[in-house]
DNA sequence: CTGAAAGCGCTTACAG
DNA sequence: CTGAAAGCGCTTACAG
């Protein structure tokens, strides 16, 4: 890679006029600033954006720490992420948040010594260790959570309105004559209880009895539990009519389970999901589901990250600011997985 | 965030003295070590990477290119390779290329300019342009390309078994029977035509007849156009009864066209994928697929790079390197969309 | 054992 | 218009 030095050798000028001419600054003779634009070209010369770096004290650098890449949610809100940052000139450093916390390490160091100028925090399926939010709370730098609320809200926040679409799903079910209705729920993460309150706050509001025993909460999230529970529920003899399952994932499960005890779906039973992933429409029947807008969710946590980036930059608000929550709206996609509650039998 | 300087007028040495102290070189007093030590702890104290990158010439970073980070199977692929890249205590720049591609930048001019160590193309659902390959070109560091090949072959490449693969799928239907198969083709890119490849070979390998109207192409990836064109195929009086689809996508968007059409899986018509994944168990009927495990294909690919780096970087192969190409092995998982041949009405 | 100095690759006042 | 010098934050020979 040629350096400055280089250029401004071969160029035959000072090491300062190469670089003013190269950034366009004023101070230069015309013919010469041409001539080093051009050799600049010919080597295919890239200033090396890490002494920019170290002399402004601003990386451009924000860290995404991931837990699922692998989750096609948070692939979208990545991609959001990305976005937003790209229209800022920053770039992104990736890492694995699981994979640190595997190995015993401090999940920040790497990040710290890059100088990233922010964090953010993508969803979990795991809510964060007491260590580790001991270790967030050191790194004095903006941090945005990301759809996965975290204990004390100590952080400014991006997320869904989960509650609220709980509550819709369950209201879509009541007004098709649903009465008995479970939840297929997974209570380690916040956007589980919010669900699970938004889809209790309908039936109250109804008047509708809940079950324990139709509201299971799912201890594991990357095995076939969810499918193993729905079929214990649906294939007792004592079913709900309809169930509102934790996300899309469980939904499928559920559907399976049904398919397995041989029910029609929407006949006999109708489910509902909770995300609108890309398979959501392809299953059978296509799924009813409440559908989240993840790259744009990933997007404002993005623009939210940078302009606390700025604030501190400008000096305003040298104490902490106070944390915002931002929930984007969600919106109940009706597909052939809901349909009227069965006609109870004479 | 505090500086060695910061620590050294602390602890009252010299800057360099700080230095050896913080980083373990001998030739510091005991004591003087510990008080440096501690104070650097109390502060919170982290060299900056950036100094040591330009000092080194050696950024410890590597460019991660993505196309679409929502999709879960490139979201494994990144899995692994940060997985990898963890281990040799590199970091990851994850840049989205499509997005870079839209705006009609540089693509590798911000990755350049941070003095990337190496580059990790993920895969994409379109080919690239010859623009960008002519950049590629002029980028000198190494780069491997992931699952799909580029034209010419000019870079070291992981990815998986696909003809293979292929013709493992088309065997076990054939076994079972079936013999007018079709294919749901996706040939635009490199692992499509290489499926279709070990699709045909099974064929003629058995003397099977293949009906050009049987193996539709998709053009659109993000669409539904597999679902449109696998109901055409299958509601059409006239149609193969087993279809080997390009992946788990069009697979399931045929299923959903089967049972569209009226048809029983596998009784009437069996389906195939390719990939495995997570949601592949979970369809109605369960997904027979191709399970590729992109895990370790991202894994292969990182640890394939951090060679090339370590050669580069000890001065073997002053020439450019022959590229390798590294596939690793599927594997068939037979499940419940493939069934024997329907008996032909007498 | 400790410190002063050079140097990594650049930008930016400050002289000429 | 052009160049010499300081400085960003560190490490590493080289003196003392």
């Amino acid at each position: 890679m040629v350096s400055l030095s280089d250029i401004s050798e071969i160029c035959d000028v000072s090491i300062g006029t190469a670089s003013k001419a190269l950034t366009g600054k004023p101070g230069v003779g015309q013919s010469t600033r041409e001539r080093i634009l051009n050799v600049a070209r010919q080597y295919n010369y890239r200033a090396n954006r890490m002494v920019h770096a170290m002399q402004s004290g601003q990386s451009m650098t924000i860290g995404i720490a991931c837990n699922n890449c692998q989750d096609p949610f948070t692939g979208e809100i990545v991609k959001g992420m990305l976005s937003a940052l790209y229209t800022a000139q920053y770039d992104a450093i990736t890492i694995s948040w699981d994979l640190c916390v595997e190995s015993q390490e401090s999940v920040l160091r790497t990040l710290a010594e890059r100088r990233i100028d922010g964090l953010l925090m993508c969803p979990s399926a795991k809510p964060p260790s007491a260590s580790y939010l001991a270790e967030l709370n050191s790194f004095h730098r903006p941090i945005v959570v990301v759809d996965q609320e975290f204990p004390g809200g100590a952080y400014d926040f991006v997320g869904s309105d989960d509650a609220e679409g709980a509550f819709q799903a369950t209201e879509h079910l009541i007004q098709l004559g649903h009465r008995r209705i479970g939840a297929l729920s997974f209570l380690q993460v916040s956007t589980g209880r919010a669900r699970l309150a938004g889809f209790q706050r309908a039936m109250i509001r109804h008047g509708l009895a809940m079950k324990e025993r139709d509201m299971p909460d799912i201890q594991t999230y990357e095995s076939d539990e969810a499918s193993v529970t729905a079929a214990r529920l649906l294939c007792s003899g004592d079913a709900p009519t309809a169930l509102v399952a934790f996300n899309d994932f469980f939904a499928m499960q559920a559907i399976a389970a049904a398919h397995h005890c041989g029910l029609r779906i929407p006949e006999d039973i109708s489910v509902i999901g909770f995300a609108d992933l890309g398979y959501a429409a392809y299953l059978h029947p296509s799924l009813t589901t409440v559908a989240q807008t993840p790259v744009v969710i990933g997007r404002r946590a993005a623009e939210l990250l940078l302009g606390r980036i700025e604030q501190k930059k400008s000096g305003e608000n040298a104490a902490a600011p106070t944390p915002v929550c931002e929930r984007i709206p969600v919106e109940l996609v009706v597909r052939k997985s809901t349909g009227p509650a069965p006609t109870p039998l004479p």
